[in-house]
DNA sequence: GTTATTGCAAAGGCTTTGCACACTT
DNA sequence: AAGTGTGCAAAGCCTTTGCAATAAC
């Protein structure tokens, strides 16, 4: 059994229709590395469909985004970064000066959470966290700041490959 | 003694000439309620000088970031938002449902810094911090998220407002 | 047969850039 | 005089919207 099988029921459920379109462009969002950009989405969808148009994208992830089936982020680059919602929440550490995004999975944002919800009522996404700074990898090599700034494109690297 | 004057010293030493042009937006933006937009940087500094324009402000804006005297924030409506730096560190909630910011002061965020930093090495910007969520007021009137969602122009109350 | 969705095209909004003129040093 | 900074205009991006043709229910 695919996976699109079972979101396709939610999107019938929710009446939405489960067109070959938002399929494939939903599982482009969920089968990708995470964090892709709707040109990102767009490029590998034509890949079999060509006929594929970006406001078909857009379109599609608005409807998702709005079922909480995906997140949207903005990045750091002017532009919108969308992500499979996971059950389990994970956080960013998104870098100023190379751009490199760090995972990281720290309970003390979660108790965070419930701590601002006591304290002001308002209910926190801290599921889906971006915290922005300066990497172990950029503070290394300089002080720095915007020393070796690449073009305005996120990488993503796994949290292992910088907690030493 | 105005503030611009040494503002304007600052510029000097860093090598930027401090204009008249520079120090109207520079102005601007530290008294301003914090959280503003180019435009609403530019409407503000036509009124004493019509002829200012938007590059202007943009590239000024540049400057003033390069030199960490302002930060540059996306709050949910497509277009950045400035902030004169404090020395203080707050931090902001951002309502998904009415895009009001609620402004907090919690300690909890530095020591979150310092714990990210002792983990991964990783410098985190927790003087400046942004979570999006739903606020107090949204959550009392409905359980629904974009119920009465208004033009995407944020708003910034006080703490105190809903925090009783 | 209705109603929702797609593709195409065009517009919209925010930000950036090229270039000649003006200003500061 | 040399170099930086400004204004104007135009372009560049990403995203959204109008509309007729198409596909799903």
């Amino acid at each position: 059994m695919s996976c699109e099988q079972t979101t396709a029921e939610i999107l019938k459920g929710s009446g939405h229709r489960p067109t070959p379109q938002r399929l494939m462009i939903l599982s482009a969002v969920r089968h990708s590395d995470g964090h892709v950009t709707a040109a990102e989405i767009l490029d590998q969808v034509k890949e079999s469909y060509p006929y594929m148009d970006v406001s078909t994208v857009y379109r599609t992830l608005g409807v998702l985004k709005e079922m909480q089936l995906i997140s949207e982020t903005e990045m750091g680059g002017g532009e919108f970064r969308y992500e499979w919602i996971e059950r389990q929440g994970h956080h960013h550490l998104i870098c100023r000066s190379c751009e490199r995004v760090t995972l990281l999975d720290n309970g003390c944002l979660n108790t965070l959470g419930t701590q601002i919800l006591d304290e002001y009522g308002f209910q926190a996404e801290i599921s889906h966290f971006a915290v922005f700074g300066i990497c172990a990898r950029c503070r290394r090599k300089s002080p720095d700041t915007d020393g070796n700034r690449a073009e305005r494109k996120a990488t993503v690297v796994s949290a292992g490959d910088e907690a030493s």
